[in-house]
DNA sequence: CCAAAACGGTTGCATGATGAAACCGTCCTG
DNA sequence: CAGGACGGTTTCATCATGCAACCGTTTTGG
């Protein structure tokens, strides 16, 4: 059995999870945001099997979250890049790494500063549209049919 | 072979994914946000089989995420809850939900608002922290021991 | 009070995904 | 021009997944 696709869920989430959602393609795409851009690199500093890096770039480009471009002027030497939807994955790969360093401690010999003060990064919040923190408890899910018909009605 | 573990890699989003990194983790905790507690209804909300889900819900009561309670009196009838390391995923989930929404369209029925003044949350963006913010360019990462910096992105 | 259904699993099986290693064609490098 | 680096592909053993059937307990309907 294949495995089940989460793209028919309609949930944005899931949509997500089925583009950057399984064990190794996150972990490029953090690699990626390290610098890294060549097949060998990957491999060496995530210990990823050939065939299975192999297959998690051609999905990440496949779903545009990285591109495939010839660096090597001659043909055979290729660069794996971010594109702008693989950079905007920072945030959810910083929210990731905010709460394993909360919850698990910080396992990590790389701490995540502003590039130019020096300073740690802020904390992740989800806030109102007026600034105020939220959590899962104080949001709802608004049908926006239900929406739609109160204000037809 | 065993699925390789991240929990070696010496970085915490490799060890948050080692936690919730799989393809129906997630999506468990979603769903447990939305307010799924008992077993059926997840796996009939989320279409998971049931050894499956059993599995999950099993590693995600050992890595603290979620609880579960025996909430029927007389011994079998039980309910999963969130724990506060659960809950604290909502900004995960959150960002996750974002980026899906930007880059692939809002294929959710369900828009995320705030319970009170039923507005749309803010979009969530990583901070310097005097309140700018930062792309993955704006950030290095800075090893703690020596001055090892990031290569340029 | 009894039968049936719900609940929360467990087991077996077929199939897909994964990891390790070997192999391969092209390019560059000494 | 030989050897190695690069970017894969292939093969194979093992693990994970999805599906369906089954099971013991508890609740529910008549």
């Amino acid at each position: 059995m294949t495995r089940k696709r989460f793209d028919d869920l309609d949930c944005s989430v899931a949509c997500a999870l089925d583009q950057v959602g399984d064990w190794w393609s996150l972990l490029v795409v953090k690699e990626a945001m390290l610098g890294t851009r060549r097949f060998v690199d990957f491999q060496q500093r995530l210990g990823i099997a050939k065939n299975i890096l192999c297959n998690r770039l051609n999905r990440l480009v496949d779903s545009g979250v990285m591109s495939k471009v010839d660096a090597g002027e001659h043909g055979t030497r290729y660069e794996y890049r971010l594109t702008d939807k693989g950079r905007d994955l920072f945030t959810v790969i910083t929210a990731l790494r905010q709460w394993s360093e909360r919850w698990n401690g910080n396992r990590d010999d790389l701490r995540l500063v502003d590039r130019i003060s020096g300073h740690p990064i802020r904390q992740l919040r989800v806030e109102s549209d007026d600034g105020q923190p939220l959590t899962v408890r104080d949001v709802r899910f608004e049908d926006a049919g239900a929406e739609r018909l109160a204000k037809d009605a």
